[in-house]
DNA sequence: TAGATTGTTAATCGATTAACAATC
DNA sequence: TAGATTGTTAATCGATTAACAATC
């Protein structure tokens, strides 16, 4: 019984929009720490993050009662409760998938290293590639992607294939036992209910931006002609 | 008053988790039109966006009314009218600031171009970069930025700069008349109200899922110590 | 105690979804 | 006309936010 509400209490509950702000929270922390700061305030972590503090309390209150009234939040304290909860107190092992142009730049990102990642394995399909060194790890073919999940006890996989190769490549990872994926292919991919997926379209970033261009310019268009 | 009229209806009541929708239906719609599709129903193109069909046919419901009862859309005409409103009829000029690891991957990520978007400039700081050509365009000083802009005519730029400078590069774009960033450097940065501003965080993304496998683990723990 | 700040309540807002009338 | 599918309504759900009682 104790086990089960501790559960609930620490993930279950935990609102998506939630999680994907606490990652923000944690990098905040980090740079307040590196300047010597101990204690802050939800107003001023808030400010830092980018948020409405009322926003930050009301995530913060998801994970427990960290704060002190009258205080503010003890920055080591909550640091380590945002990195328990997310899972990155020890250091995951994820294995990346396609090494190409991308995926060398992915590969030699330094942010994963210093926010509870190691990259563990990486692993192509192309014959030039497989064998060749790239950041201290030899690429691996691809066919030994279960071994290597196996042997590296890989959790988390990356995808910086072609969009072509993408829903077959992650057939693969599944099968292979990986449970998250982070695909940087441009396609929609199908994956089993137990399998996490998330998405990073590039592009689609950009259209997002474009739209706005466009209403701004539709804007200033109206603006001047009433002028 | 006419011009008044097809703004609002066009962009200004766009929902924001519509926007960010659209382009992954343009780029299904894309995917049918090279397998010769030229009909699509709500249910068929929901399915290969990874949306509910209520979801989707009430998001192109807000660009107006585009498809025939009984039919479907004309994958075309709903093509023509996304890419429209997305603002990339035109192909529009962006700036990849930083050039190094993440940023020459970008600069030869192909997506972009055969998405609306072309890389018109590259720029950074350092001395041993500036001057190199990188996919076949000079690297040039930042401190040229504001000219590079003009002549350019950018209205978009990519922030791939470390997390230390990127606050201040964010700044000299901003002054320079930069209307929308994408930021890839881990800080939150502060933008005047008319600039949009999106980030991709990459280690956040792993985070999210590395709280989701916790998540998993905590699950399979209690259903094992039931069994 | 007085001042400050958290954690929570409740109201509001925006997004999702099922259902179905309109209509091709 | 009969069948199919859109566009819209209305209910529901989840997220945001201001306000403030609790409490350090």
């Amino acid at each position: 019984m104790t086990v089960e509400r501790s559960v609930a209490a620490d993930s279950r509950t935990v609102p998506e929009a939630t999680v994907a702000r606490l990652a923000t929270y944690l990098r905040v922390l980090g740079a307040l720490s590196d300047r010597s700061i101990t204690t802050v305030s939800s107003e001023e972590l808030a400010a830092a993050a980018g948020v409405n503090s009322a926003k930050l309390r009301k995530d913060l209150s998801y994970l427990g009662s960290y704060g002190i009234r009258g205080v503010g939040y003890d920055v080591r304290t909550l640091t380590d409760e945002i990195a328990r909860i997310l899972g990155v107190t020890v250091r995951r092992a994820v294995a990346l998938i396609g090494v190409g142009n991308l995926g060398q730049a992915l590969a030699g990102y330094d942010g994963f290293a210093s926010r509870g990642f190691r990259i563990a394995a990486l692993l192509d399909a192309s014959p030039t590639l497989i064998g060749s060194t790239v950041r201290e790890l030899v690429v691996r073919d691809i066919a030994e992607l279960e071994q290597v999940v196996t042997e590296q006890e890989i959790a988390i996989a990356v995808l910086a294939v072609p969009a072509s190769a993408a829903q077959d490549v992650c057939d693969r990872v599944v099968a292979a036992g990986v449970t998250s994926i982070l695909n940087f292919a441009p396609v929609v991919l199908a994956v089993p209910a137990h399998v996490d997926l998330r998405k990073v379209d590039l592009a689609a970033e950009l259209q997002i931006l474009s739209f706005h261009e466009n209403r701004k310019s539709a804007a200033a268009l109206i603006a001047g002609g009433m002028a």
